[in-house]
RNA sequence: GCGGUCGUGGUGAAGUUGGUUAACACACUAGAUUGUGGCUCUAGCAUUCGCGAGUUCGAGUCUCGUCGAUCGCCCCA
C-alpha cells in the first residue's frame, strides 16, 4: 500500500474508468440538450449561509458539511448539494428578469458530505441536476420527473422504479403536521430515539422510521391525503395525470417526504430494483421547492428539480452490465526497427494529420514485442520502419486483417494506407 | 455518529492447530523464432503479507491500535 492515499471517501477515476463517465456525461448533456436545459456553473464552495438556512432539520446541512474560515473571513462551505447555489445564482443574476420563464437550467460537478462512507455514499462524490424555475405547473413536474427518466432509460438501465408523493403546500402541511404530532403525542415514549428526536425536528420524517415501521401507531397514522386541501390535492392529480400521459409507471408512496426541507408539492425518488444497488439505492430524487427564490432574495417564485448521483449511476450502469466507455482500436501502429530517429514520430504525426489515430514504437525492442503493441492496441495498419528500407526513404505498411503488406515511400504512407483500405472493402 | 465483516504481487486469489521456501492462474518481460504478432514451450516476476506496536524461540496466521474498503443503522444522490 501507497503511503500517500486518497482521502477517506473520495477516489480517482483512472482512466478505463473516466472514459465510461465522459460517455455518461455525454448522454446527460444530450438529454438535456433536448429538453432545452442550459448549463449553469456554480462555485463548489459558497458562503456557509447559502447552505445553512434557519429552521433546516436536515442532518446533511447540520452535520455533514465541510466548513471553513480563513483569516476570520466569512465562514465557506463546500457545497453539499447543487439547488442552493443554483438559486442563490438565480437570484443574485436576476434571471427573473433577463430570460423567458422557467428558467431551465441543469449543473453537474462535485458534492461533499461528511458522512461515513460506503458503497454509493462519498464524501466526494458528483452530482447531475436540474433546476426548472419559475413557472408552477403539474405539466413541468411532470417534465422534470421524465428528463431524469428518460435518461436513465438511454442508458439501458431497466431495474428502476418511480416514487412520489404530495407534501401538499404551507397550509396543508402545517395542517398535517400538527396531526402527526397529535397522533403520536400519546405513544412517544414507546417509540425509538431517533423518532422523538424527528417528532421535534421534523414530524413528517416520523413516517419513514425503519426501526418502529410496525408500530402500531405508525399503521394508524394519519395520513397526507386526508390534510391536503383542495387546490394541493388537485395538482397532484394533474402531476399524475402527465405521468400517465408520458407512459411513465410510478408508485406513490404516502410515506416519502424526502430530507431537505424546503420541499413543497410534489416530492419524487427514482430507486433501483438492483439487488446489488443496497441501502443506496436512490438514483436521482427532488421535488418542488416554493419558497426558496423568495428565500434568497428574489421574487416569489416557485421551481423544481432533483439531483442525480452520478457514482450511483455508474454503479447501478455496470451492474446492469452495460458496456460503456469502450475504446476503439487504433488505426496506424508506427514501428521501428534499429537507429530509425525521429521518423516513425514523423510518420505517426503525419497519419494523426490525415484522420488516422496513430501511435509509435518509443523504446527499442524486437519486432515481436512491437506486434504485440499492434495486437493489443487493435491497430489497423502497421507501419514498419528499419534502417535498411530507411536508406531508401522506404517503408512497409501492413494491412493486419489482411495481411497484405506494401512497401511505399515514406512520404506515402498516408496515400498507401488509403489505398489498402479501399481494397479491403 | 453507532454496530458487523474484511485488507496477501499489476489482477483473481491459496495459505492447515503460529514453524521458517508465500501455492496456483491470468497479466507482464525475455528467449526458442538474431527484421513480421495473435498458438506452443522455457525462464523471470511479493526479502514480504495495508500500516504500527505487542505476545512468542518463531506471526500472513494471535492481541491492541491505526488507515482504508465494505455491510446494516442514521442520513441521503
Amino acid at each position: 500500500m501507497a503511503s500517500y492515499q486518497t482521502p477517506r471517501g473520495t477516489q480517482d477515476i483512472l482512466p478505463s474508468d473516466s472514459r465510461k463517465w465522459l460517455e455518461v456525461e455525454e448522454l446527460i448533456r444530450s438529454v438535456c440538450y433536448y429538453y432545452g436545459y442550459d448549463e449553469i456553473r456554480t462555485p463548489v464552495f459558497e458562503d456557509t449561509k447559502v447552505f445553512k438556512r434557519e429552521n433546516d432539520s436536515s442532518d446533511m446541512v447540520n452535520k455533514e458539511m465541510y466548513t471553513f474560515s480563513i483569516n476570520n473571513e466569512d465562514s465557506l462551505t463546500l457545497r453539499p448539494e447543487g439547488t442552493a447555489g443554483v438559486i442563490r445564482s438565480f437570484v443574485q443574476h436576476k434571471m427573473y428578469g433577463i430570460m423567458e420563464m422557467p428558467a431551465k437550467l441543469y449543473y453537474m460537478g462535485e458534492m461533499f458530505r461528511y458522512e461515513r462512507p460506503q458503497k454509493g455514499r462519498y464524501r466526494q462524490f458528483n452530482q447531475f441536476g436540474i433546476e426548472n424555475i419559475g413557472v408552477k405547473s403539474p405539466l413541468v413536474d411532470a417534465e422534470v420527473i421524465a428528463l431524469g427518466y428518460s435518461i436513465l432509460k438511454a442508458l439501458g438501465l431497466s431495474q428502476i422504479k418511480v416514487v412520489l408523493n404530495t407534501l401538499g403546500d404551507d397550509e396543508s402541511r402545517a395542517n398535517y403536521r400538527a396531526k402527526l404530532k397529535e397522533h403520536f403525542a400519546p405513544c412517544l415514549d414507546e417509540l425509538c430515539a431517533d423518532c422523538k428526536r424527528r417528532y421535534e425536528q421534523n414530524p413528517l420524517r416520523l413516517l419513514d422510521c425503519k426501526v418502529d415501521k410496525d408500530h402500531p401507531s405508525m399503521m394508524s397514522a394519519p395520513k397526507m391525503e386526508d390534510s391536503l386541501n383542495e387546490e394541493s390535492k388537485a395538482y397532484f392529480n394533474e402531476v399524475l395525470k402527465a405521468l400517465d400521459a408520458l407512459e411513465i409507471p410510478y408508485e406513490i408512496d404516502d410515506r416519502l417526504v424526502r430530507g431537505l426541507d424546503y420541499y413543497t408539492h410534489t416530492v419524487f425518488e427514482v430507486v433501483s430494483t438492483h439487488p446489488e444497488s443496497g441501502s443506496q439505492a436512490t438514483v436521482f430524487a427532488g421535488g418542488r421547492y416554493d419558497g426558496l427564490v423568495e428565500y434568497f432574495g428574489g421574487p416569489q417564485m416557485s421551481g423544481v428539480g432533483f439531483a442525480m448521483g452520478m457514482e450511483r449511476l455508474m454503479i447501478l450502469a455496470e451492474a446492469e452490465g452495460i458496456a460503456l466507455g469502450q475504446r476503439e482500436g487504433i488505426d496506424v501502429y508506427v514501428m521501428g526497427l534499429g537507429n530509425v530517429g525521429t521518423v516513425p514520430l514523423e510518420i505517426a504525426t503525419a497519419c494523426r494529420a490525415n484522420g488516422f489515430v496513430s501511435e509509435f514504437n518509443i523504446t527499442p525492442r524486437g519486432l515481436k514485442a512491437q506486434f504485440k503493441s499492434v495486437d493489443r492496441k487493435q491497430a489497423k495498419f502497421a507501419v514498419i520502419v528499419g534502417e535498411t528500407e530507411l536508406e531508401q526513404h522506404m517503408c512497409n505498411v501492413k494491412h493486419i486483417a489482411s495481411q497484405k503488406q506494401v512497401s511505399c515511400d515514406i512520404d506515402d504512407v498516408v496515400d498507401t494506407i488509403e489505398l489498402l483500405m479501399k481494397e479491403g472493402e
